[in-house]
DNA sequence: TATGAATGAGTTTTCATTCAT
DNA sequence: TATGAATGAAAACTCATTCAT
């Protein structure tokens, strides 16, 4: 790692949450160890320290970052290619790495083991929908979707398909089964809610 | 624990694994000891070892148990009822503990990094998933479901939505707002598969 | 085992010492358990304890039992053909199981340890230099070898030649060459006590 | 352990080694704990591990050194000089302290169970069989023993009975008594081998 | 006499964390 | 800033020993 990099400390604490995130995605959290963690980026125990005063800390790290990465993905899905969301938003994100695509699913793991953990699942969660939910609305405003529609509701419901099929996937659902049926199941719970163009 | 039961040794053995899946799913699986699981039920370590050969004997013994539990509940829902799914099934195993309820969603914390558990918690979702199909065909011949369904692709996705909102209650939802986000979806997902009587 | 023969409990002790010694023999003292010892002969743990007081008893009974066999063994060698004891006595003593044969050997890894096992190695030792001496005494007054042989100090000279073959043995050098060896080693260290008949 | 050594990371193997020595051959390999070698030396149990990656490691450093110790010892013994060895090399080996003089012996308890020390000493019992060796075919060059003697026979002969006189030793015989036996079995079994010189 | 369930003390091993350099 | 030696607490696992049956 060179030194005199302007927001090296920022790169540096990248680079440790980067190594860290995939060895706990892979190893579980309790059984990946600092050396491990270090070693994957060339440096040793003690330097993670000078940047994360704990493992834990390391871990609250690691997943602010991924969930913060997954809600930009959303946030930057085209409000109006939403409704086709089932071919391309769900192609692209299993694309995404193992470690930050099944982050969610692997973290819940820790969560009722530490409570700062399911906190912060669960904000993310309640952020995440907001996301969705404000999708949904703008797509009532674009008179795409029903005024009737409950925005909220439908958002919990269709996050709950997307991760429920995620699950899937990490229990060997194979991946293109699993955008068949992601399509299909998005398009029933969402066919109530179109506008029909009259 | 009396020593004059018969079947003193599987019932030692569904003892030392309740405590275990109890104590797993709260506290993880690496954090919680031996001395952990022991305690709790009045024994010592040792003890445990004379039932299980190791500590992840006893994770298997766990995940094995739970999963085989969840399926028993799936298969005995009176098909002729499966429609009302939504607002019966999904009730009862809300009533049912953490522990059981939510095992699936625990052990795919360690399904990453113990192929047996991957292999435990893989064949269990197929079982599962097949469990389900049933389920469909049945109800196809008693034509309250369309012959025209697929009904591998319908398990399938039920079940991701199913395991879904599951996950959005670990996550924080409210059960009372499960229960009918579920019953909305299951409506919406099952609604172009329903045998118009004519 | 038998309940109603008459010295049952020497025979039990003896099945149970036949058992410990080939063990203790094979895997050491300390990395054999009762448990080892009370498997091979079909028993369980808890019965051992009737018949030895601890597991370092049964060591004492092992020890002084294997002793006492190599003892007589010696003691049974006719004294007339002592001087071929070379050619004979070893071949033999060749074809003694391994934790016969050896425990000499084996018993001295824990000798530092345990002064008992000490005492008993020691006191066997001295006993079987006196037997030797004797045989050697019993030489000089059939004429056959030299008044003038000092015979304490031959039975010890001999006594650590026949051990230090041993464990050449052990060491890895083949039979057949040990057997060879202790007939040329011995003949030189017996060439000046001959008689010549004269 | 002062930090700032050259060489630290061998001279701090090199501590951990000369503490397990003296334990091991005091107390055992099995009943010697890491704690006892590690509080020994003032250090805790986990700086062990720093070195070595186990208590096995720990036992094949001890029995590598040690047999080369005892090798080198040997090669530097003057050819010329070594007729007398009776005299001179016994008496000096018997000055070593007890766990390097006696570890030969000592580790003979774990051969049986442990195929990777049973390899050491075998080799290093063809070592030490080679070097001595050496030394008689020397003295061949050097007219002091006669062509006709089979070196490698009279070597392993040698061995034998200097390795037996040593168990001896162990076995309660005294420092000077060995130190006389040895002289005269040592001359008995050359006497043959001497060149006359005509 | 024999069993086998239970114990608890002891052992090896791992690792987050600290700190002098 | 980075190192790596050292720690100490905790964990998995073993086993001699006891004891009720």
């Amino acid at each position: 790692m060179p030194k005199v990099v302007p927001d090296y400390k920022k790169q540096a604490k990248d680079t440790i949450l980067d190594s860290a995130s995939e060895l706990f995605f892979k190893g579980g959290y309790s059984t990946t160890s600092m050396d491990d963690i270090a070693r994957k980026i060339g440096v040793t125990k003690g330097t993670i320290y000078i940047y994360f005063k704990s493992k834990e800390d390391v871990l609250y790290g690691v997943c602010n970052r991924n969930m913060n990465m997954l809600q930009e993905a959303l946030k930057n899905v085209d409000p109006d290619e939403f409704l086709h969301m089932g071919t391309k938003f769900f192609k692209t994100e299993m694309k995404m790495p193992d470690h930050i695509k099944f982050h969610w699913i692997f973290a819940m793991g820790e969560m009722e083991s530490n409570p700062k953990i399911k906190n912060i699942l669960s904000k993310s969660y309640r952020e995440y929908v907001m996301v969705l939910r404000e999708k949904i609305d703008q797509l009532k405003l674009l008179k795409k979707i029903s005024e009737n529609t409950d925005s909220l509701k439908l958002a919990r419901i269709l996050i709950s398909f997307h991760n429920g099929v995620l699950m899937s996937v990490m229990q060997g659902l194979s991946e293109s089964t699993a955008v068949d049926l992601f399509g299909e199941g998005m398009a029933s719970l969402l066919q109530n809610h179109y506008r029909t163009n009259d």
